[in-house]
DNA sequence: TGTACATCAGTGAACGCGCGTTCACTGATGTAC
DNA sequence: TGTACATCAGTGAACGCGCGTTCACTGATGTAC
C-alpha cells in the first residue's frame, strides 16, 4: 500500500496504534503552541516538524496538508474550551447565581492567558476566509451560547426563549470583545481596573430584568 | 542617489509629486482590497502589484517591505474609521440622546460589511504578534473608547470619570463581540432577529443607571 | 515461545514554485535659469 | 520659450531561500499461527 492511500482517507492525524495517536497527541500540542507564541506566519510545516524534533516527512505521515494540521488543531482547542465550560456549568453543588458568577470568573480568568487570547484571535480572523474554520468557530460558539442560555434561564425562568438568547448573546459578545482590552499583553489601563465587578454587575442587571417583550 | 537610501529614510510610502501620491493610495486600495476578499495567506507584494498592473520592482519603490505595505494599509483605514466616527459624534445638531443611538446605528451598520469585519478581524490577530499593528490598533481604540466616553457622560453627567469609562469599555466591547454574531457572512440565526434594537436598550440602561460608585 | 508477515512509523532526497528583496538601468517629469 | 539637469517613476532580471508536497525506501512494531 503506498502511502497517500493513507492521505486520501479519512483517517488523517488519527493513528490506530498507542505509539501513532501519542505522536499525534503531541504534534498538536507542539503546533499550537507555534502557531500562539509565533503566530500564523511562522507557521509551518518544516518549522513545527523541527520543534517536535522530527523529520517533515514523518510530520506529514500524520497531517498529509498544512490545513489539515491546522483544523486538526482548533478542533481540538475548541474541545477542550468547550468540555471545560460544561464540566463547569454542569458542577450541581452551586445555586444557579452562584453558577453564573463562577462561569464568567473561570472565562475571565482564562481569557487572561496568551494561549487562550491569542488561539480566539486566529480563530476569528482565519475563519473569515476558510469555510472549515468558519464551521469550528460556528459549532463553538453554538454550544457556548447554549450553555450562557441555560444559565439565564436558570437565573430568571420568567425569560421567554427569544429574550433569553438576545441576553445570553449580548453577554457573550460583551465578554469576548473584552479580550480586546484586557486580553494577553494589553496595556494595563486604569479603567480596567475592577472591571470584572462592573462585568458581573452588568450581567446580573441583564438578567434580573423583568420580561417586557 | 541609489533606491534604497529612499528605503532606509522616513519617506515610505509618501510620495513628493502628485502622481506619486495617487499611485501610493492607488496601491493602500488595491492592497487593502486584496487583504479583505483574498485573505492575509494570499498577501503577497508580487499578488498585489500584479492586481495593481505594475512590475513588483515598482511596488517596492513605493513601500520598501511588506510590512511598511501592510502598516500603511491598517494605518490608513483606522484613520478612515476614526475620523467617521468623530465626524458622526461631532455633529451637533442632535441631542446627547440621539447623537448616542445614531452612532451605534451607524457603527452597527458598518459592522455588515465585509470590509469593516475581516479588517478589524485580522487586526486583532496580527497585533499579537507584530508590537507596531499592536500599536495602531492600541492607538485607534483609545480615540474610540474617548469618543464614547463622551457620549456617555453627555446623556448622564452624574457619572463618575472611572465609571463613565468602564461603561464604555463595556459599550464598546459589546459592540465590537457582537461582529463574531452578526458580521459579515456570519449565520443568519433566529435570536440575531432584533438583536439591535437589544442592544440599544441594553447600552441605555448601562448609561442611566445611578452612580452608585 | 518462535517465526513469518502485514502494517505502522520514520528517513532522506528531490521537485517545482512563489516569495521578498536587490539593483543597474531607462524613461518621464518637474524645475531652475 | 528653450534647455540642462536633478529627481521621480518604472523595468527587467536576478538572487537565495524556505515552502508544501511527493515518494521510494528502510526499520520498528504488532499479530496470527
Amino acid at each position: 500500500m503506498k502511502q497517500n492511500d493513507f492521505k486520501d482517507s479519512a483517517r488523517v492525524g488519527t493513528a490506530t496504534h498507542k505509539k501513532g495517536q501519542l505522536r499525534v497527541a503531541e504534534i498538536i500540542e507542539i503546533a499550537s503552541k507555534s502557531l500562539i507564541e509565533d503566530g500564523y506566519s511562522e507557521f509551518t510545516i518544516r518549522k513545527i516538524a523541527a520543534k517536535a524534533k522530527m523529520k517533515h516527512g514523518n510530520l506529514q505521515y500524520y497531517f498529509a496538508t498544512k490545513q489539515d494540521l491546522i483544523i486538526a488543531i482548533l478542533r481540538d482547542e475548541f474541545q477542550h474550551y468547550q468540555s471545560a465550560l460544561q464540566k463547569k456549568i454542569s458542577n450541581t453543588r452551586y445555586s444557579a447565581k452562584q453558577k453564573l458568577i463562577f462561569t464568567i470568573d473561570y472565562i475571565l480568568r482564562d481569557q487572561e492567558k496568551q494561549h487562550c487570547c491569542v488561539m480566539f484571535w486566529e480563530l476569528w480572523a482565519l475563519s473569515s476566509h476558510e469555510p472549515e474554520i468558519a464551521q469550528i468557530m460556528d459549532d463553538f460558539y453554538q454550544i457556548y451560547l447554549g450553555e450562557i442560555v441555560n444559565l439565564v434561564t436558570e437565573n430568571n425562568p420568567s425569560l421567554k426563549k427569544q429574550k433569553a438568547m438576545k441576553i445570553a448573546l449580548l453577554i457573550v459578545s460583551m465578554i469576548e470583545g473584552l479580550s480586546l482590552f484586557r486580553g494577553y499583553n494589553k496595556p494595563r489601563r486604569s479603567y480596567l481596573r475592577g472591571i470584572e465587578k462592573e462585568l458581573r454587575a452588568t450581567i446580573l442587571m441583564l438578567i434580573e430584568q423583568p420580561n417586557n417583550k
